[in-house]
DNA sequence: ACCTGTTATGCAACTATTTGCATATGGAGG
DNA sequence: CCTCCATATGCAAATAGTTGCATAACAGGT
């Protein structure tokens, strides 16, 4: 359900095509919402149909035709209705954690290198997000409104990947001994 | 694809019913996996057919019958083979993080107290985790393994709330001001 | 010339999860 | 006695997300 209104959001920020949008999602949004393209095309498709986006087909010669969405005044409303309504927290569903329930079972040497592999990841993660913060929100006290949401949303991505390498001290220090450890 | 892996390894820790399941992802599994007692029973049908659990039906006078699953060792194989496979990062959907993609559109006061009510919310989680963690891992060091892995999974859940709160420090005050601010 | 990657759009089939319903017992409180 | 809640098991329909495929042009390297 909540796809709709991240296109919705995306769409109020900026207009933009299904590719655009797209692209947003892999690389602003990325810690926010993730979505295929596939994904975003066919709910594209259903907001248009319910009124909710209005799209301009742009015919481009030799190529596919540009189809830049906007918001409607309909799907602004259906948006801030939505912004209204508490959200209940997304169910917590991490296959890493289901392993360390499996006991006996687990092998630590394969563990270790998960984990090792996990920490680059999140490593990587962290200094995507501070190169953005250094680059576009230096200041945030002097940022518009809209920007300083931006920035309070990309902060929860900071601070969680911080804590997922923090996490990953805790752990690694389990499973650095001998497997039999 | 993990929840029956989930269902294997929480099995591998003690042979269970469904419901005895369903109230272990509650509880001591709500931190790693969630999932509804229809999801469960489902699975658990599917691991039987598939020969990775089994089950004796013990019929009870007057009750629907109890069916007490445990694994296979085609079970336990099955089990091994996926925790020696890295899992991928599951992916980000955060709904209350698109609210703040919407710019204008968000309405600062509802969304204060949308934030109250995360912080209650984190609260109470975080304050179940460190009653678990005083009750059942005194003493991590002294523990058997896997007891040690699974206070490794509790303690991500509390590094996890923490920073939900540390987040909601910097958020709120981004609210705290009037409407305009 | 050919292969690969990026731009640009989508359909179809499958899997995973949610939501609504169904059934039956036993205990607690009004 | 009647109602509500916990125990205990599931089926069926709907929604959400993944995976595989298809098309087509242009740009860059080998």
């Amino acid at each position: 359900m909540a796809l709709r209104y991240a296109l919705l959001a995306a769409l109020n920020e900026t207009p933009a095509t299904g590719y655009e949008l797209s692209q947003r999602f892999r690389t602003r949004l990325a810690h926010v919402w993730n979505a295929s393209h596939q994904q975003i095309y066919r709910e594209l498709g259903k907001l248009h149909e319910e009124g909710l986006v209005s799209a301009e087909t742009i015919p481009q010669a030799d190529k596919p035709d540009r189809k830049p969405y906007h918001v409607t005044d309909t799907g602004r409303t259906a948006l801030r209705t939505w912004l209204a309504t508490p959200q209940p927290r997304p169910a917590t569903r991490d296959p890493l954690l289901v392993k360390l329930f499996a006991g006996d079972c687990l092998d630590g040497a394969a563990m270790a290198e998960e984990l090792a592999g996990l920490r680059q990841h999140y490593r990587n993660r962290l200094r995507a997000y501070r190169d953005i913060e250094a680059t576009w929100f230096k200041d945030p006290a002097t940022l518009p409104r809209r920007y300083r949401l931006q920035h309070l949303a990309l902060r929860r991505g900071i601070l969680g990947a911080e804590t997922w390498l923090r996490w990953l001290d805790e752990a690694q220090q389990a499973f650095s001994g001998t497997d039999a450890d």
